[in-house]
Order: C-alpha cells, then sequence, then structure tokens
DNA sequence: GTTGAGCGTT
C-alpha cells in the first residue's frame, strides 16, 4: 500500500517522460507514458509504454518488443558505467530508476552473451545454416552436428536438462531456419526441428531445443511468440517418447484452513519462493472447491518447488500446512516405473509425514516424469486470476484427461503394458468406467479426484493386499 | 494453392 503510494508519486513526479497529454492538454489521468528502449546503442529506438498504474514497464511488454529480452540498463552519466534496472519482486517489472525514467535511452539485456549485436548474431546463425545446405532439411540426417553442444546439457541429475519443447501454430510457409534464428533470441538452440509432411510441407509445428536451461524457461514462461507474423505457443510436449521431463514446479498444500485464500497463498509462498530464489515467483495457486483442506501452488521454477517440499512444513495463517509432491499423475501409473515408481501420495490430514520419512527416500531421488507438472505457458502480467489461468487449461483437457488416464502408453509398442496385476490398470478402467476420463474437465479438478482417491487409500489400511504399487512401496503403511 | 488444433518417420 505504501509501495504503491510512493511509486505513484514518483510517478507523477515524473516530467521528461514522453507523454501524450502534452499535445491534448487535459486528459491526464488515462495518458500513456514511454520509455525510450533499445536493443544497442546504435539500433531503432523504441518507444515503450509504462503500466498507468504504478509507471513500471512490464517485463512482458519489452519481451514482445524484442523478444528474448532479459533485462535493461542504462548509462549512469556520472560514472559512465551501465546501470541494471531493479524488477519487482515478482520479476514482472522494471521499477523506474532512482532518478525516474526520463531523459534515458535503456538499452536492452539479454541473457548469456555480452552487448552483442542480436541481428549479427542472427545473420550469422542464418548464414550458417545456409552454408549447412544438405542439413537445412532438418528432418535429414542431423547426426553429429550438435553432439558438442548436446554434450553441455547432460545433466545428471536431470533437474536442469533442456528438453524439446513444442512448437505450435507455426505459419505454415516458415522455415526451420527462421524458427531456429527466432528462438535464437533467447539463447543458444540446440536443435529446431520443423514438422513436415511426406511432400516436405510444414504442418505447423515443430520442436525446439535449447542449450540453457534459463533460455527454456523464459520461453516456457512467455505465453505467446510471434513467429513470422503469426502468434505461436511453446509447451512442454505431451507426446510418448522419452523427451519427457523431470521438472516439477507444483506442490500440494496439506492441511489448507478453509479461511485461507489464495490470494494468502499466492502471497505467502510468492515470498517463500524469493527467499529461495529472487527471480522466482508463483504462477498459479488453485483450491479446488468445495473446500478439501489442500491446495496447489504453481511456480516458476522447478527448483523452488523442490525446495519448498524439502522444507515441508510452514505456518499459515496461523496454522502449520504441509507441501510436499503433488499427486502421481499418468506417467506415475507408468509400469515402466515398476517397484521403483514414486506413487507419492500428498500429506494431508493426520497422515502429514514429509515425503521423505514417509518412503525413506528424499524428494531429490525422485524424478516424475510427468508433462502436467510443469509450469504452463501463461502470462503474469494477464493471468493474475484463477480463472483466466482455468481457462486456459481447459483448452486442452481431453487430450490430458486422456493422457493421465492411460498408464500403458498403449500407442506406443514401447510401453506395451505387462501384465502384472495393474492397480493401475484396474484404475484407470475402472474411471474410464465411470467416464471421467471422457469429461471435459480441468485438469486440477481431476488432481483433486485422484487426491482424494489416494487419501481413500490411504486412510484404508487393509488395502495392502490389492498389490497396489504403493503398497509394495510403503509395505503397507500409509 | 486452401487450413489452424495438435504432439515428434529422431
Amino acid at each position: 500500500m505504501m509501495t504503491s503510494e510512493l511509486v505513484s508519486v514518483n510517478c507523477k513526479s515524473e516530467e521528461g517522460i514522453i507523454n501524450e497529454s502534452k499535445n491534448s492538454s487535459e486528459e491526464g489521468n488515462e495518458s500513456v507514458e514511454y520509455v525510450v528502449v533499445s536493443e544497442t546503442e546504435e539500433s531503432e529506438r523504441l518507444e515503450l509504454p509504462l503500466l498507468p498504474e504504478d509507471c513500471s514497464l512490464s517485463l512482458n511488454t519489452l519481451v514482445h518488443a524484442f523478444p528474448g529480452a532479459h533485462g535493461l540498463k542504462y548509462k549512469n552519466s556520472i560514472t559512465g558505467a551501465s546501470r541494471a534496472l531493479l524488477m519487482d519482486p515478482q520479476g514482472t517489472r522494471f521499477l523506474a530508476p532512482p532518478d525516474g525514467w526520463k531523459n534515458k535511452t535503456f538499452i536492452v539485456i539479454y541473457p548469456h552473451r555480452g552487448s552483442g549485436d542480436q541481428n549479427t548474431k542472427r545473420k550469422k546463425m542464418m548464414d550458417e545454416c545456409e552454408q549447412e545446405g544438405d542439413s537445412e532439411d532438418s528432418q535429414g540426417g542431423r547426426g553429429g552436428q550438435f553432439t558438442a553442444k548436446q554434450k553441455r546439457i547432460e545433466d545428471p541429475s536431470g533437474e536442469k536438462a533442456c528438453i524439446d519443447l513444442i512448437v505450435l501454430g507455426l505459419p505454415f510457409k516458415t522455415s526451420a531456419e527462421t524458427c531456429k534464428a527466432y528462438f535464437e533470441n533467447f539463447g543458444e538452440v540446440v536443435l529446431f526441428d520443423l514438422k513436415t509432411d511426406p511432400s516436405g510441407a510444414s504442418k505447423g509445428f515443430g520442436f525446439v531445443r535449447m542449450a540453457d536451461f534459463d533460455a527454456q524457461q523464459r520461453i516456457l514462461t512467455q505465453q505467446t511468440h510471434e513467429i513470422d507474423g503469426r502468434r505461436c505457443q511453446v509447451r512442454i510436449p505431451l507426446s510418448k517418447g522419452d523427451t519427457g521431463s523431470p521438472i516439477v514446479t507444483r506442490i500440494f498444500v496439506g492441511r489448507v484452513q478453509e479461511k485461507t485464500t489464495v490470494d494468502t497463498l499466492r502471497k505467502f509462498f510468492n515470498g517463500e519462493a524469493t527467499k529461495i530464489d529472487p527471480n522466482a515467483f508463483v504462477t498459479d495457486v488453485f483450491i479446488p472447491r468445495p473446500f478439501r483442506s489442500f491446495a496447489f501452488v504453481n511456480f516458476s521454477s522447478p527448483a523452488v518447488a523442490k525446495e519448498l517440499m524439502r522444507q515441508g512444513d510452514f505456518i499459515i495463517d496461523g496454522s502449520s500446512v504441509a507441501v510436499s509432491a503433488a499427486a502421481p499423475r499418468e506417467s506415475d501409473f507408468s509400469p515402466r516405473y515398476g517397484q521403483n515408481a514414486s506413487y507419492g501420495l500428498p500429506s494431508q490430514g493426520r497422515h502429514s509425514r514429509r515425503f521423505s520419512d514417509k518412503y525413506g527416500y528424499s524428494p531429490e531421488t525422485v524424478s516424475f516424469k510427468s508433462p502436467d507438472y510443469t509450469s504452463y505457458p501463461y502470462d503474469p502480467m494477464v493471468s493474475r486470476s484463477v480463472d483466466n489461468w482455468r481457462a486456459n487449461t481447459y483448452r486442452s483437457s481431453d487430450a490430458r484427461a486422456s493422457n493421465r488416464f492411460s498408464p500403458g502408453y498403449s500407442n506406443s509398442p514401447r510401453y506395451s503394458t505387462p501384465a502384472r496385476s495393474g492397480t493401475s490398470q484396474a484404475l484407470a478402467s475402472g474411471l474410464d468406467a465411470l467416464n471421467l476420463n471422457k469429461m471435459n474437465v480441468n485438469p486440477d479438478m481431476m488432481d483433486a479426484a485422484w487426491q482424494a482417491f489416494w487419501s481413500t487409500l490411504s486412510n484404508n489400511s487393509s488395502n495392502a493386499g490389492t498389490g497396489t504399487p504403493s503398497a509394495t512401496n510403503s509395505n503397507g503403511k500409509w
């Protein structure tokens, strides 16, 4: 409250900002103010609008104008050095410099490169592509092309390894090279694989793989990308195969009080997230209704989610909540995980033991392969409300729901289900019988259903004989 | 040559 007043005072005191109301004298209230931003000292200067509410600059606005932009700097006329701009704790807005936005040209900061010229870099990359000639069609033998680079992304922990991201909605005429050039704005591109039909025509989607994990995350958290004039989406693939990500950005919060609001949770976990990683923030909070004493919180960073799960317990609204892994979805019922699968039951109610306590190993050793856990592309400036986010998830809930209830990846011979007494199969078919997987429901309601289901099991200690993986793992102790 | 939700001949 204090803060916004302060900011708004600062804002009003700005005088040198380019202000549209200068021409039309008295519409002052609704006027949009601009800052001058440029990619380099020499390149074209662009005026970007500030947010009317606090005269900060939205990262989204910047990124829209300069894809891949990471920060902003300006010359300090006294020291001659460049100064970086401060961002808000959520990392979504640039705050005004101490002496205001006026009379400055802000230079875009790109990650992992100096003040190198983007256009030069891009041109160089394009040239390389053309020179490659025979590999221009990325379908063709790209055997050893990027071996060195690919080595670099190998990460034994699996936590920060880059994965192929699917790029949807590409213009049909756009080439793989153009796509690749676009993603070069975010960092080093390991591969771009444009999917084509047998005639060679683009199918309008492709896969991009970055060398740098942070670049990947930046791409994912940017909801919309514009490539060749068309709006495209980049997501974690839902496809089969072992390109899946162990990235988990979601936590389960048990023992939530009924009075605790989404806003409270968001604020609290934003605070916790910032302690762990100053750039991290809450992307989504979901409290299933009717009230069931638990919630889900999504973070921009898997490391934060992981650390919070490790910490386990927090005090919110005066009582203790239990943070643990969100319940398993789809692939955790996959037979390929066998006996070592982690059927992480969320802490809840009187079963609120820490994950590691319950299972005798720490979450660090647990690797979910579950695209649904990852943060969906979202717009921090727009997708504030649960409704908006929910609308996003509805869009593809059919596919997600059906994936969730397909324990065996039945489409893929690789994952053909062994003939063991798969409770997962039973679960799936049971739910299938209820037609739950045909319902067009919010995946998080499905989560809630799963949570309820598993906690039913957990409340009934005599379930051990059913051959459930959970019983196997916990020796019947819940 | 058209189209516009989806998920990959590695």
